[in-house]
DNA sequence: ATGGGCACCTGGCTGC
DNA sequence: TGCAGCCAGGTGCCCA
C-alpha cells in the first residue's frame, strides 16, 4: 500500500473536493473488502455532511455530522475524487457521491482494503485505539525509541514495520530511513546504539516529509486524488534496487528477505 | 510479552 | 500461447 505518506497526500488531496460537502448517495459495487461491508454501510452515510478529513497512522478518518467513515488503503487502494458520471472501471468498489456533481472513489485490485462507519469517537474505534505514536509527531523521539528497542530481539527493521510501537512506516520507508541512518535491517533492535537511534529518528522523519512533498512513491497502483501518482520513486537509495550501485558508494545494494518482505540494503553503507 | 508465520486477494512478470 | 510459480506500498490473528 500506501505507506504514510501516500495516504497523507490522498488525505491532502480529497480535503478541498470533500470538506463540508454533503454525501448524496453510496454506491457499493463490491462488498468484500477486508471486512465486509455491512448491509447498513450506505445507509449510515447518506444525507450527512463531511465535516473534516484526517489521517491516523495509515487511516483516514472523515468526520461526519454524526460518527464518522474510517477508510485503509490496504495495498493496491486509492481514493479519487471524480465527476460523479464518470462510468466505474475494474475494481472500482465504492463511490461516495457528493452534492456538487463530484464523487470520491474507492479503487482496490486486491481488495486488502476496508471502509468503516463507526458511530462513535473514530479514535476509540478497535483498530485506531492501540496504535503507537505517530513518526511526524512530537511523541516520537530518540528517548521514546530507545525506550521501544531495549531487550527487543526481533531486527530494527521489523520492529519500525510494528504498528503498535510507532505507525506509518511500512516497507518502502523503513528499508529507505535504515540507509539514511546507516543502520543494517537485520541488526537486533537492542543492539542499535543510542547514537544510532539519534540519526534514526530524524531520517524516519526526513523520509517521511520528503516523501510527502514529492506526493508519495508510486510502485504500481498507487495514484493521488487526482489520478496522479507520486515523484518519490526516482529519490530512493535502495527500495527495489538489487544489484544496482549504491547511490553513496556504488556497492551493489543486497536484497533479502525478512518478515515474508524484502529488504534492501547497501553493505558498505549500512552497518 | 515476544516472535514467527499465515491469511486475505488480484494482476503482472518470468521461465519452462 | 499457456500455464505454473513467484512477487507486490498491509496488518490482524493464531500459535509456540
Amino acid at each position: 500500500m500506501p505507506e504514510l505518506p501516500e495516504v497523507e497526500t490522498t488525505c491532502r488531496g480529497i480535503a478541498p473536493a470533500v470538506c463540508a460537502r454533503r454525501i448524496k448517495s453510496v454506491v457499493v459495487r463490491e462488498h468484500r473488502l477486508r471486512w465486509p461491508l455491512p448491509k447498513t454501510f450506505a445507509a449510515q452515510l447518506e444525507g450527512q455532511r463531511i465535516l473534516d478529513v484526517g489521517r491516523r497512522a495509515k487511516y483516514l478518518v472523515l468526520t461526519l455530522e454524526r460518527g464518522a467513515l474510517i477508510v485503509h488503503l490496504g495495498m493496491s487502494g486509492s481514493l479519487r475524487v471524480l465527476p460523479a458520471e464518470t462510468p466505474p472501471q475494474k475494481h472500482d468498489h465504492v463511490d461516495i457521491v457528493l452534492n456538487l456533481g463530484h464523487c470520491l472513489r474507492f479503487n482496490d485490485p486486491r481488495r486488502f482494503g476496508s471502509m468503516h462507519f463507526t458511530a462513535d469517537d473514530p479514535l476509540e474505534h478497535a483498530l485506531l485505539r492501540k496504535l503507537a505514536p505517530e513518526p511526524l509527531g512530537e511523541a516520537f523521539h530518540t528517548e521514546y525509541l530507545a525506550k521501544q528497542t531495549a531487550r527487543r530481539k526481533v531486527a530494527i527493521k521489523l520492529l519500525l514495520m510494528n504498528a503498535s510501537l510507532v505507525v506509518g512506516v511500512g516497507n518502502i520507508y523503513a528499508s529507505e530511513a535504515l540507509f539514511r541512518a546507516g543502520v543494517r535491517p537485520t541488526r537486533p533492535a537492542r543492539k542499535v546504539k543510542r547514537a544510532e537511534l539519534d540519526k534514526l529518528v530524524p531520517a524516519i522523519k526526513t523520509v517521511l516529509s520528503d516523501a510527502i512533498r514529492a506526493g508519495g512513491t508510486t510502485l504500481r497502483d498507487y495514484v493521488n486524488a487526482d489520478g496522479a501518482p507520486g515523484y518519490f520513486r526516482q529519490k530512493l537509495f535502495v527500495y527495489e534496487r538489487a544489484g544496482e550501485p549504491c547511490r553513496k558508494c556504488k556497492t551493489p545494494i543486497k536484497q533479502l528477505t525478512q518478515g515474508q518482505r524484502s529488504t534492501y540494503y547497501c553493505p558498505t553503507c549500512q552497518v
